[in-house]
DNA sequence: TGTCCCGATGTAAACGTTTTCATCCCTCTG
DNA sequence: CAGAGGGATGAAAACGTTTACATCGGGACA
């Protein structure tokens, strides 16, 4: 069916060894055998079986990624800076998406078993021994934005505490005392640590956490839009509104667009991610940049440097604690504090390639 | 090293073909057996490498997706639409990103064969000759978006010409008579496809378009909003801007933010492809529903249906057009005419999975 | 009671590479 | 001139599965 290194092999009248030689360049060929060989190979348009490759050499020149969605531009920066450093050092992506639970994830890591070298996985949403449970050993794995894990792994992850506690100690500055918070998902490790941060920023100024000040959400635009209209409806409704992500602060703009309030003017508002339309947005959303394409970038080059090293148990577990800084723009009030930092300079950062 | 079928053969006292049958129920097995094999296959964590497997059964149980990039929630939509009908059916997913040009194209393709039994290729910038000389003749394939190729490969695409002669029929329905439009990038067949759509509603029209009310754009936000600048810098800027994807129509809001400008009522805009952000922007954007999602569930049923049919040569190729639908929203000033649509049922249609 | 069939199992040959080892021959060195 | 070394190549053994084929009982049926 398929044309194999047997069929060049013969049509060049060299033995199979010899072809792989010349393809692999793992061994000197005479230069004449060398171009009869190529030549073949093009003719044939030859390129060799992968998964016979990975089965002999015992490598597969992939990586594997575990995600619990794909849903938002979260996902997508991720994947970006992810793939990006692994098509680098030439290895392929094995994606696999929609994993909140144990089990999900359990699934997804058997199906790449024996064709990815090394494994990354996304997966807050479940709990630290849970997830022990069910990584595998064999193979190097990177852990994202995950609690810290008790296995062999390596982690790297956002400093989702420090970064909401600056986020709030910011907005202290600027003299709001009523903050509404939109929090995540109840069980979902990174939505805690930005509670948690946010709680200890509060604390330190003295301000009593007002319980109907927090509501949850999910880190949905839906769920910033719910979580907005509840902290409204509640009797005395705050002066800013910090969404634990982007997109629910996206969801809370348009819910008090529809209010007929003004934003910065009315309520505040501030997210949390920076993902790459914050910018853009009516007004532009003060947040707190993670740099989501290098998180992943970061993450696949530390699994392709534990795959370099030959040998795995010597070298010790490491987590990676990426700093998340404090991007002031319109939407919370424009100050010329301490924090002031000039945004105009952004668009230009911008190096994004164009979609199509 | 890692543990394979014949280490659960020789526990469980039996022979690897025992055991192969047992863990893919391809043949009777005693109860008593089954029961063993299975314990001893828990008990070592035994899961079958993929590649031996592939190998072996000649099928990988993987697709491919080749795109031109991952900037954007346009393609996270995408893949998140592929991936979840894969994994309906059991398969993985390798996703490749950043192939612009028909060699980047072929270099990906490469790098998939013999690890995917099939593949999706999105590559808008490239023609049709270059791109039916790159794409692989074994392995079905299906094109995304893309010109109609001279190939043996199936076709799916958005109706790009009819979504964008709707827009603009609309536009003048509603009594525009400057339409400024950002298209896209020039060679790119999505942006001509969209352009041309916009043309012939002008001359339908007898608007004969005047040169400066259409500046070039990229697809991505900054794009848009360099392009809504060029749009207002002229002599009479447009009523209504037409960026001829969401992104750009983001970018432009922002620009005429910037302008001093108010939507709808100073200049309106209006996008296509309705991301799903579109409907929470400030104020929300009227666009063409492309239902990005669904198009890459689709993609990837046509391909695990091709992929199902045992004799390929004897299935004719086809090309698959879905329907690009308007969605009327504030941007571009509310109209009761003919063509309206309720907007806020669109909320409760949102069935999205939250990112964490 | 003999034959046939089928259920349960094992043996070994694929699948398409890479890679070790062996072989051959030529050249360089002492 | 002998021996060593090394460049160029081929044969064959991995790699870990699946699966065609063979074998062996035992029960059903004539």
């Amino acid at each position: 069916m398929s044309v194999t290194i047997r069929d060049v092999a013969r049509l060049a009248g060299v033995s199979v060894a010899t072809v792989s030689r010349v393809l692999n360049a793992s061994a000197p060929v005479r230069e004449e055998t060398r171009a009869r060989v190529l030549e073949v190979t093009r003719s044939l348009r030859f390129s060799p079986n992968t998964a016979a490759r990975t089965l002999s050499r015992q490598r597969a020149g992939a990586l594997g990624v575990v995600l619990p969605d794909l849903y938002g531009e979260f996902f997508s920066e991720l994947l970006r800076g992810i793939d990006q450093e692994a098509q680098r050092a030439g290895h392929s992506l094995l994606v696999s998406s929609s994993h909140h639970d144990s089990r999900g994830i359990e699934a997804a890591v058997r199906a790449m078993r024996g064709r990815v070298d090394g494994l990354m996985v996304m997966a807050p949403d479940v709990s630290a021994p849970l997830l022990a449970d069910v990584l595998p050993s064999g193979v190097p794995t990177v852990l994202l934005n995950g609690p810290a894990v008790d296995a062999d792994v390596y982690e790297i992850t956002v400093d989702n505490f420090g970064g909401a506690r600056t986020m709030t100690r910011h907005l202290i500055a600027l003299g709001h005392r009523r903050i509404g918070f939109i929090a995540g998902a109840e069980l979902n490790h990174e939505a805690s640590e930005r509670e948690r941060g946010h709680g200890a920023a509060l604390r330190e100024a003295g301000l009593h956490g007002e319980p109907r000040l927090s509501v949850r959400g999910d880190f949905t635009e839906d769920g910033g839009w719910r979580g907005a209209r509840e902290l409204l409806a509640s009797g005395s409704p705050p002066s800013v509104i910090f969404a634990a992500n982007d997109a629910m602060a996206v969801g809370a703009l348009s819910a008090l667009r529809e209010a007929g309030l003004v934003v910065p003017t009315d309520v505040a508002v501030v997210g949390f991610d920076d993902i790459p339309v914050a910018r853009f947005l009516n007004p532009p959303l003060t947040s707190i940049r993670v740099g989501i394409a290098a998180l992943g970038e970061r993450a696949a080059s530390l699994l392709l440097a534990a795959l370099a090293e030959r040998s795995p148990p010597d070298r010790p577990p490491r987590r990676v604690v990426l700093p998340a800084e404090l991007v002031i723009r319109d939407s919370c009030g424009r100050s010329a504090g301490p924090f002031y930092q000039p945004d105009r300079s952004a668009r230009l950062e911008l190096s994004i390639s164009h979609r199509t």
